[in-house]
DNA sequence: CTGAAAGCGCTAACAT
DNA sequence: ATGTTAGCGCTTTCAG
């Protein structure tokens, strides 16, 4: 930078000024000119790490994302990194695992690097990492998921609404018993989704309190396959399930093709968050759409204002979803031969025509 | 750390000492344990932005991936994250698009962000970038993607043995008209699983010089629907075809669907890379599997090296891949009543049998 | 509008 | 083994 203001004929503060647009207007614009030249013809670059140092800023955003279940979060953050970078921001991503000490040793060195925001995409329904963010006054949003109380801004898709679209579907192919295969209830989409579900056959007139449902540990196909097995022994009579997320869906064909069921003459299955694929899958699942992309760009937005003016309330931005129809759902079948409970579904089934 | 060195009534720079594991043994262990508890009750942490502007270096690496096909790198940038966190250094992840411009650009800003490393997953053949890295003096190494000849350290797949093994199995299940759906030829993979399926041809003394094969601009599902319905307008003859990608494959599925062809009978697929959930595509894909992971583990192992000694040679490790067979490939079918080219397909088989 | 000077927090000669 | 000191490259008061 000196040599680029002797080159200039100026002061190296001066320099400085030209240089950032935030202070240029204080530089007369010849002066611009002459330290815009000289800088071009020296192939002079600013230093963000000794303009880190002194400023405290970085034009650094740091993005929290879990390390599985990738699929749904790459849109997120390509997303939001897009967005971003058209004001400047690089981003700087860290892939956590569930470990909570880890997530804090990679947040405060996030924070350390002087980071001037953070999108978290691992937050819990009360996750203490957002109480240390808030602490520390860095500006942060989260997204994808949500705490219970909105102590920070972010933005997610309206899960409940997402739940109730896929019962509503299944309703109106006649479907009576369904069966939820749940995410993590400590995860808004986990809770939220399971409590959409359990809304929406109250609205039809189902039995929800003794609705078909089990809990899968993570959003993997693996849990999603094995929390499959349990509900389908469990409960031998529904002829549909509504899974919180396509992975546990797909985790679910597995657990079908086990035992022989067929999808969907046998059960309907229905995903959520259309990740890629699974229009290839046999049978291409039905499932509730999400913009992730546009969730990733929003957060960016809201983070950016976080920023500008710190004091700003935390606002909850909720996208919708949409239900996708494909293969994998259809109307239940007319006799329900195969099953050896047959008195526990029409139990079940009765109370509902007369309520519906 | 002035505080620090209060509390432990040493001077800053015994600290600073104390604090960095390489000089650490230059400080007697009792002033070490004092300085770590100072800092301790004073919930110190070291400066990283402060470290770097000092030193020049940042235990930061830089990684430059593709923005689109993320299904691919993204295990290879979990595994390489993985396992340069072992080894202390934080990895910042920079989405790129083809752009080049953008591409320098980016690496620039790394390297002024004092990046001690880059891996480049998004490297051509003969990548201007790459020489920008090696003129600069960064340490690089290249992961998926190898360039022309070997400048740089890097990781691949052997993708020209990925090719063949991929013949190699339509050969023994009695194809004979094997078509390429090859992927960009300006990158690595492309050229190479190009190249690996026409020696494949020859050495099966199967007509080579005039193989049927179309090139996909991008490795994206969109782009492999179109160049296989060009490929299958163009040879209609063809009972197989060897994708240069997952993606591309899933592509040709789409394009085969279209013309009313299934998959396996009238024509079979292969793929390569063997990525998420094409095990549960209709029909599941046979194809090339490569450990992603691994390939992102050795990657950040080279790097490691090429930083602590900078003049070590280049190398270039090649990983083994390995054929899965799936559903989408069988045997082809005995009569080709559909073909209106039935010549053409006898004309390339004869030959075969007795060179085979 | 521009120049002078201090200092962000750390490290690495150099000196003791 | 530890203390002293200079300075990495920039920004930002404070003067002029």
């Amino acid at each position: 930078m000196k040599q680029v203001a002797e080159l200039a004929g100026l002061h190296v503060s001066t320099v400085s000024r030209a240089l950032n647009p935030d202070t240029r207007s204080m530089v007369v614009p010849e002066s611009v000119a002459r330290v815009m030249k000289a800088a071009d013809a020296l192939g002079y670059r600013l230093d963000p790490v000794a303009a880190s140092l002194r400023t405290g800023r970085s034009k650094l955003i740091g993005i929290l994302v879990p390390d599985i279940a990738t699929n749904v979060f790459t849109p997120i953050l390509t997303g939001a990194a897009e967005r971003l970078s058209e004001h400047g921001y690089s981003t700087i991503v860290a892939y956590v695992g569930s470990d909570s000490n880890k997530q804090f040793d990679l947040a405060q060195g996030l924070i350390a690097r002087r980071v001037d925001g953070l999108i978290l995409a691992t937050a819990s329904r009360d996750d203490p990492l957002v109480s240390f963010c808030i602490e520390r006054g860095v500006p942060s949003v989260l997204v994808n998921r949500a705490e219970k109380e909105t102590r920070l801004s972010g933005v997610v898709s309206d899960d409940l609404l997402g739940a109730q679209l896929a019962v509503d579907h299944l309703v109106e192919l006649g479907h009576r018993t369904i069966g939820h295969l749940a995410g993590p209830p400590e995860h808004s989409t986990g809770f939220l989704r399971h409590r959409g579900f359990i809304q929406a056959l109250s609205a039809h007139g189902l039995d929800a309190t003794s609705a078909p449902c089990e809990f899968a540990g993570t959003y993997t196909r693996e849990q999603g396959a094995e929390a499959a097995r349990r509900l389908l022994s469990a409960r031998p009579d529904i002829t549909a399930i509504v899974a919180a997320n396509d992975l546990l869906a797909l985790g679910a064909y597995d657990a079908l093709r086990e035992i022989g069921l067929n999808c969907p003459r046998d059960i309907s299955v229905v995903g959520h968050n259309d990740m890629p694929l699974v229009d290839m899958v046999e049978p291409p699942l039905t499932t509730i759409r999400i913009s992730h992309k546009e969730m990733g760009r929003q957060a960016a937005d809201l983070l950016q204002q976080a920023i500008e003016t710190r004091d700003s309330p935390a606002r909850n931005v909720v996208l919708p979803p949409k239900l996708i129809v494909r293969g994998s759902t259809a109307a239940p079948r007319k006799s329900a031969a195969k099953k050896s409970t047959g008195a526990a579904a029409s139990k079940s089934a009765k109370p509902t025509w007369s309520n519906a």
